[in-house]
DNA sequence: ACCGTGGGTTGACTCCGAGTACACCAGGCC
DNA sequence: GGCCTGGTGTACTCGGAGTCAACCCACGGT
């Protein structure tokens, strides 16, 4: 059945929990019973709660970041133009499922403000992560000015999300990707598509 | 010196500690400390800790808003479009503190993430009585869908907040700024300024 | 056959934050 | 004088994080 690691379980089921109720609402112990593992164990593998978060958030960024650029990739075909597009798509079927709680770093940010904090470090990894990959596709597609662009792109997904997230908002994707079209045309309207 | 009562420093005291640090993260040991208050002298003013935090949360509504509308009326002259880009100049002003720490209410709204929870309904209100105000003025501006503009506006500031907020992007009210422009511009193509 | 190591168990412990219970005290108000 | 409001102090429960000591069992190496 289970033929992951107890390990790669806990980060599981932890990424889980943390998501749905936050980090510091959940309590390790809720995530030990859900695992059907004691504290004693749970501390031969993490060193403490936080460093259990550090380890999810590093193993949820490279997943979801993999994740994202293969939709992206596979939506926007060989055109960058409609790749930078095509990210607001994934937003808008995200937004769409019942379970979304806004993005696990970004919450983290918020629950950890201090900036010396390991896990405020963490999550803020992976924003410049997504912002690398969206810069680079900003200059393949031939903008202008790509950090320019991507820096308004990034704005828009993180304001979709926010938006999403506060009132609930299901068309905030469709919304952010109407404006990032128009943006993304008039970065780089010298190249033809 | 302290002319406030002692429930108006307690409100005070906790919403700076709770900016700073989050709402889970301080204790209400820490609060009482510095009000120099004891426990069951809290206790006698507000419920629990939740109860003190809805009671925050509705404080700042109401000032933070006022305080908003303020602002951009004084910026935006009588002109509702001014009055509209005038928001991302406010934003500007206050990204530029070293004190930014996000916005108290989405900070509220990802720390409770149950719809059903008192706090995650108050910090929702704030957000609606912005986007009610914002609505207002958009169709006083004579947008031609106030409610689309207003929709994309508010998308435009939450993105800013949480820009700033992830990145430490300082200048995120400015771009997002520029973007709102065209937008208005846009939206109320017919209205002559 | 033997030993070490890794992953696991139980149970009792400390520390800290939230919240409660009880007894007491000052001043204003009518 | 009596009562309500806003305080004080101490001592308590309860739950979550994290520690500690002792033990178990399956494994791979020599």
């Amino acid at each position: 059945m289970t033929a992951a690691t107890t390990r790669e379980r806990l980060l599981g089921v932890a990424g889980d929990l943390f998501y749905e109720h936050g980090f510091q609402a959940v309590g390790i112990d809720q995530v030990l019973d859900r695992v059907g593992i004691t504290k004693t164990a749970f501390y031969k593998h993490f060193e403490s709660k936080d460093d259990l978060i550090v380890a999810v958030l590093q193993s949820r960024d490279t997943q979801d970041l993999n994740e994202w650029l293969a939709f992206v990739r596979f939506k926007g075909a060989q055109d960058a133009r409609r790749q930078l597009a095509a990210f607001f798509d994934l937003l808008d079927e995200w937004f769409r499922k019942p379970e979304f709680r806004g993005c696990l770093f970004l919450n983290a940010l918020t629950e950890f403000p201090s900036e010396n904090d390991p896990i405020n470090k963490a999550a803020r990894a992976h924003g410049d992560h997504l912002a690398r990959a969206v810069t680079q596709l900003a200059g393949t597609a031939g903008a202008r000015d790509p950090d320019a662009l991507a820096a308004q792109i990034m704005l828009l997904i993180t304001g979709a999300i926010a938006s999403r997230h506060r009132a609930g908002d299901h068309d905030a994707a469709k919304t952010a990707g109407g404006v990032a079209r128009v943006l993304i045309d008039a970065a780089c309207a010298d190249a033809a598509a």
